[in-house]
RNA sequence: GGCCCCUUCGUCUAGUGGUCCAGGAUAUCUGGUUCUCAUCCAGAAGAUCGCGGGUUCGAAUCCCGCAGGGGUCACCA
């Protein structure tokens, strides 16, 4: 395949959601695969929307994902600027152009007798064609009103590299708007002169936009450009799979999720089998696998549902694959408060033998609090254990005094620990569900915690016996 | 309302005329793994392939119609 140039042009209103994600990472495959380029530009000709601040949100966001971008705002290639409202003069240059082959005028219409033509096809129930009323004289364009796209409606069949063969009638075609009367382009416009401009071969976009490319078509006619491939993605539906998902609706900026300790590996692998498959039963891919096998034509054609409890289950997956120095590497700022002075190599192992147990990093520090500070004892560990609780303290204490008694023998490596594990077992003729519960309570005051002679091992001989005494005068 | 797109277990999906009275994953339930919570393993349950016609020896797969859902018809992208 010949190198693509893909490009992902997000508005900055916002934060990016999953939606928007999947597209760019989409884009970014097909650039990756083909060996390609990938461009972020950014589309900002809307004022009154931009919110300050989100193209660096978009930013962070594409780097803390991994989708790094060959050309931008901030990466400046041959084809930039990558802001479109610093690239004003050359949507001037194709306005004129169309204007003097005649295919551009000036709207002479206000704004409120437009509306009454779009009101008045609403009633009569039949979509709104502004050239219905395109006017016989044309005022000169002054820069000052709309300059509108003289379209030639005829029907298109094209091909779309997700959807397949599509269709559309010359109804689909209009005189829309090029240059708002602030001077500032359309999306319409402006994107068709960058993608030509920029040279990009593939547009990969959401399907908002399958029922406006008959007019792209069109004006790249009218403009004598050959059209890039099209790429149109289904929507990414809400929990309930009733509506696209959406800002409004809840959706999550995806920064949130790396916020929560989702492993980028786990969001991309996710993102990724939200609508496409290789046609295999393989779930899990890595980022490689992911450049090797994509492919748009395999990209479903119908919405899929937000399912986060596939996130989570894919995430535990690949915390519990990646190794352990790379999870670790992650785990930075989800740290328990009470790790904080705690050496680096004692994290370590704490998190190889925690880490089976996580769905996200976020739940590091109820699952490993224990292995860094004395929790006080809790008497309900006990009161509420199915067979503990038929116990008096005495045979209780006397349990751990014999449990404490071998354990001072140890030298509390695994192997030591699990042969006096099982030893206790013996002399105590005690139910591994008895005995291993009760020294687990006491060594760890948690609900839950990792297997026995691992947790003991990591705790370390000191701070096992100070508990099973803490405990033992807890039982008095 | 016009035009366009979509429709397989709850969810993500495999499947492009026969090996599919539909496979995998997840979620759920059950059992097992020396304690807990998980993991892992085994098993169960779960889809009349949106509905109705047709073509064919044979259809989830092809054709037609219908229904439902979504998108679009902005001086938003």
């Amino acid at each position: 395949m010949k190198p693509a140039r893909t490009r992902f042009a997000p508005s900055p209103t916002g934060f990016l959601h999953v939606g928007g994600v999947r597209t760019a990472l989409f884009a970014w495959l097909v650039a990756r695969q083909t060996g390609g380029q990938f461009i972020l530009r950014i589309e900002d000709t809307d004022r009154a929307r931009e919110v300050k601040g989100a193209e660096t949100h978009i930013i962070d966001s594409l780097r803390a994902l991994g989708l790094d971008y060959d050309e931008g705002p901030d990466l400046p290639g041959d084809y930039g600027p990558y802001r479109q409202t610093e690239r004003l003069d050359t949507y001037k240059t194709w306005a004129q152009t169309l204007l003097d082959a005649g295919r551009a005028y000036a709207d002479p219409y206000s704004p409120e007798e437009v509306q009454s033509f779009r009101e008045q096809a609403q009633k009569a129930k039949k979509p709104f064609l502004y050239r219905d009323h395109r006017p016989e004289q044309q005022p000169a364009w002054d820069g000052k009103r709309p300059l509108r796209f003289k379209s030639e409606p005829k029907a298109y069949d094209w091909q779309d590299a997700v959807m397949g063969k599509l269709h559309a009638g010359a109804e689909a075609i209009d005189d829309f708007i090029l240059i708002k009367s602030d001077g500032f382009p359309t999306y319409n416009f402006a994107h068709v002169v960058d993608d030509h401009e920029m040279a990009i071969t593939h547009v990969i976009r959401g399907q908002e936009f399958i029922a406006s490319v008959p007019n792209y078509l069109n004006l790249h006619e009218a403009l004598g450009f050959t059209p890039p491939v099209f790429a149109t993605m289904p929507h990414i539906l809400n929990e309930q799979g009733n509506k696209k998902l959406s800002k409004r609706d809840g959706a999550k900026d995806v920064l949130d999720y790396l916020k929560d300790g989702y492993l980028v590996e786990a969001l991309i692998n996710f993102i990724a089998s939200l609508g496409w498959n290789d046609g295999t039963t393989q779930e899990i891919f890595s980022r490689e696998e992911l450049i090797e096998r994509f492919s748009l034509d395999h990209v479903q054609r119908s919405g899929a549902r937000f399912d986060e409890r596939r996130l989570e289950w894919m995430d535990g997956h690949w915390i519990r694959t990646l190794d352990n120095d790379t999870v670790y590497s992650r785990c930075g700022g989800f740290w328990p408060e009470s790790a904080k002075d705690a050496p680096e190599d004692y994290k370590k192992q704490v998190l190889d033998i925690t880490r089976e147990r996580l769905k996200y990093l976020a739940e590091l520090p109820q699952q490993t609090d224990f292995f860094f500070v004395d929790l006080p004892v809790d008497p309900k560990l006990i009161d509420n254990h199915k067979q503990l609780k038929k116990m008096d303290n005495q045979e209780l204490k006397a349990m751990l005094e014999q449990a404490k008694a071998s354990l001072e023998q140890s030298d509390f490596s695994p192997i030591d620990l699990s042969k006096r594990l099982n030893q206790l077992l013996e002399q105590t003729g005690q139910k591994p569900a008895v005995l291993f519960s009760l020294i687990r309570i006491a060594t760890t005051q948690a609900p839950a915690s990792p297997g026995l002679a691992d947790t003991l091992a990591v705790l370390g001989k000191e701070r096992s016996l100070k508990r099973l005494h803490t405990q033992l005068d807890a039982l008095k």
